[in-house]
DNA sequence: TATACCAATATGTCTAGACTTATTGATGCG
DNA sequence: CGCATCAATAAGTCTAGACATATTGGTATA
């Protein structure tokens, strides 16, 4: 009862996977459809259940496949629905266009929250939080203005951070892992104070972009983005989950 | 050799997870640091190498972690870097908001790519695609107005499908599974197609989200959508990769 | 007819053991 | 001192088997 040679690392559930994937988009299985169970595709494949079951895991958490005990797995109705987002650092981001990053901290205060960012964080409105306002520039020209508050609570050693060297994303990032995030995108036209700091006219198109994170010492801070007129955020990969981890986050 | 009792389905993985995550946001084990090794975990929580393998596997998806062969796993100095999208189809959007949903096709025709799109989609300028502008209505007014640019090779029997009756991206979704997709944001000031479309004024500023997908036979469709002023795009969770599936996307 | 209950089933999870492989750190050599 | 080599290590993957548990569909009961 061991005649094994060939030896894992050899990515089975990987190319059982593919082999799923390919049966879905070129319609052997239909979206609907109930596909053989894992003890089939064990024989079928001829590995151990167990590696069916990572396969088909693999292909489900892409949302291609719902799968239901005792129900069995089907193809997704409405399939492959999950994009992950990797957005780099601001300091890296700029320096990697090749340009020289600076910052200026153009805001530093305690001061209570407005109901507004109180809502997004999750704390009662006017709670007293660090509100600082941030510009990021690359080569001496603003790229983005940042408006963030940040939660003492969830922050020991707030008080021992200068924000006038590090930039707070930076620090937070490097100090800070957080549980959970939240983000989300919108579109403004500038107001006076965006126009100035961005170097831009009123009335400009501004990407906004939000993003709000918890650790479970509540929320950690919560930013409010305004890019530079014309800038673009994308979005990599989506669905096929690579084994590897790569991308960033700003906090 | 045998002498188990309480079985599985209890989520050991999980709950080392949390353990990790938790020793990682408290700084028990700081940015940088080694962890002990999985052999060392195993007897420390009482259960098998494999287990804490998948524990560990799921803390570096999330971000942080990372892990190397020989070299150990270390405690991410980026950590957390990851954020999945979720993104409801339109009409449900609409209709889970309460309004009537309804669409309207504006244009609809057969022609050469602008090299613009064709450089997102990776196919040659002047390529022949179905090119389609539709605009997206709750109780009648306007939501959402997509520019969607169909490749024919991909999508076969695309002949066969109304339009009028049924939206390109619900068609899409219910007939194309893709396997990679690419999303991007950015913010323009609205000209005067899209200021008609939409119904608002020139300048306005727009959110716009570029979105293309990808099958094995190649890039499916491109879109370019301009929402309504003041809308707000969001992303859900982050990190914790729930083992459940859910979420939506547009095509 | 509606409800309660039960057996069968497919997935979920874990274990213990084995083999594979990248990488490190030490050793020996030119 | 720089470089090639090699053994040890820690993660990566797979297997076979077991138990757990949600759900289904049928059967018996009120």
């Amino acid at each position: 009862m061991n005649e094994r040679q060939g030896g894992p690392t050899v990515h089975k559930a990987q190319s059982i996977a593919s082999e799923v994937r390919r049966r879905i988009v070129e319609r052997e299985w239909r979206q609907g459809d109930r596909i053989p169970d894992e003890a089939e595709l064990a024989v079928e494949f001829d590995v151990a259940r167990s590696t069916v079951n990572k396969a088909l895991q693999l292909v489900a958490d892409e949302g291609l496949l719902d799968r239901r005990r005792r129900a069995g797995t089907r193809v997704a109705v409405n399939p492959a629905r999950k994009a992950t987002f990797s957005i780099p650092i601001v300091r890296e981001q700029i320096e990697q266009a090749g340009m020289a990053y600076s910052h200026r901290m153009v805001t530093q205060r305690r001061s209570p929250v407005p109901a507004q960012v109180a809502v997004r964080l999750g704390l009662p409105e006017g709670e007293i939080l660090l509100h600082l306002r941030t510009v990021h520039y690359g080569d001496g020209k603003p790229i983005q203005l940042e408006d963030r508050w940040i939660n003492p609570h969830a922050v020991p050693r707030l008080e021992q951070a200068d924000f006038r060297r590090i930039n707070a994303n930076e620090w937070l990032v490097r100090n800070y892992p957080y549980l959970r995030a939240e983000f989300g995108f919108s579109a403004e036209n500038a107001n006076r104070r965006d126009a100035r700091l961005l170097q831009t006219r009123q009335g400009q198109a501004l990407l906004i972009m939000h993003r709000t994170t918890w650790s479970d010492l509540g929320p950690i801070t919560t930013v409010r983005i305004a890019f530079q007129p014309g800038h673009f955020v994308g979005t990599e990969d989506a669905t096929e989950r690579s084994p590897s981890r790569q991308g960033n986050a700003q906090q």
